[in-house]
DNA sequence: TTTATTGGTAAGTTACAACTAACGGTTAGC
DNA sequence: GCTAACCGTTAGTTGTAACTTACCAATAAA
């Protein structure tokens, strides 16, 4: 789970998901679009994939990749999770100070 | 933004929120209950206070640590944002391959 | 079959993050 | 004023992540 948030703790690769985001896309293409050559999207693509956070098919020697949204789960479920027990526990801390 | 996923991306930084997820703690109480030394702890506290996800307020000697919960925002817009984006292109590349 | 297109992988380099040890600064208590 | 407790910062080391170049595999097209 903090894997997921290391994969997109890279400049590189939050901005391959906000392109995929936008539609599904090769590994050239996206490499096209980025400041980086195209072995280091691969390399990043294969990260993203490992966190569950893009899925790819094939397509003729083509790779399509496009956002996996079952990667988003854990994440939102981590913060929602410790970010309800901090203002929970937020609130008891005031609770001491006086009514 | 993507600061804040850099942030807690790192195991002992995401143990370091858990923890003050449950309670506001001293530096020194933090690190005695984690497997690195208390200067670690500030540097990590460094990092997570940078991202606007910790707030710490001086008590005596001691500087207490706690959630800021300010730090939530924007990742939970950027995820929603382009999840909801994701899920679009999904739906509008399966409006294209039939009724 | 040969040639071109597209990607993943391996090897090697470089920059940076994470850590410890040592030091200095600030507040509390005697 | 002196001592103790608590913490941040610096210096230095080490592991690893990110990148490029070069190479190999697979599919498509001629």
């Amino acid at each position: 789970m903090t894997n997921a948030f290391a994969a997109l703790g890279d400049p590189v690769r939050a901005e391959i998901v906000e392109k995929l985001a936008g539609r599904p896309m090769a590994v050239g293409e996206l490499a096209a679009l980025l400041p980086v050559t195209r072995p280091a999207v691969s390399q990043h693509l294969k990260v993203l994939k490992e966190a569950r956070l893009v899925r790819d098919r094939a397509d003729g020697t083509r790779r399509v990749y496009s956002i996996d949204p079952a990667g988003l789960g854990p994440i939102r479920e981590w913060l929602d999770r410790h970010w309800d027990a901090a203002l929970a526990a937020f609130a008891a801390e005031a609770e001491k100070e006086g009514p």
